[in-house]
DNA sequence: GCCAACGTTGGC
DNA sequence: GCCAACGTTGGC
């Protein structure tokens, strides 16, 4: 999952009540459809740092509650709100995450790229701008093993 | 349903 | 700040 440390950085995680946040203001649908779909309790995730001094994987984090309405989009005031969207008909969606562990070092999307394992990976493929991204099992371990 | 215009993301 | 790569919007 990607964050901008300038809005909501690991440490901004690590602040919150029981390291606990929901990450709202998903607003793609592909996206929003791992999140109702694939991340499960009990689920490790990534926390990546985009759009800083050095783009990177930072942390890890874990699910703490699968996929329910968004409700920022709600809020008219909110700036992810959404008219299309409202509680009777939710159109977005949200989980919450619980920090895990902050790496000992940032695994830079630059050395990402150069992997020939990471070839696949959707981070490194052209122009991905998804903010919510699937990870393999054998991706996660070898790229824990860069840590 | 097509597609041009526009907005956003995010690396550099 | 630039710009490539998309996603979305809306006219037709």
């Amino acid at each position: 999952m990607k964050s901008e440390p300038d809005t909501f950085g690991i440490n901004d995680l690590y602040n919150k009540p029981d390291r606990t946040e929901h990450w709202d203001g998903v607003r793609n649908y592909q996206a929003r459809n791992m999140m109702r779909d694939d991340m499960k309790l009990g689920d490790q995730v990534f926390f990546y740092h985009s759009n800083c001094d050095v783009p990177g994987i930072v942390g890890i984090m874990e699910v703490v509650k699968e996929g329910y309405p968004d409700f920022s989009a709600f809020d008219p005031d909110d700036k992810h709100f959404d008219p299309k969207s409202d509680p009777e008909h939710p159109r977005w969606i949200m989980v919450d995450v619980k920090y895990l562990r902050t790496l000992s070092r940032t695994i830079t999307l630059k050395e990402l790229k150069d992997k020939e394992e990471l070839a696949d990976f959707a981070l490194v493929r052209r122009g991905n701008r998804l903010s919510i991204m699937p990870v393999g099992k054998d991706q996660w371990e070898f790229i824990l093993s860069l840590e």
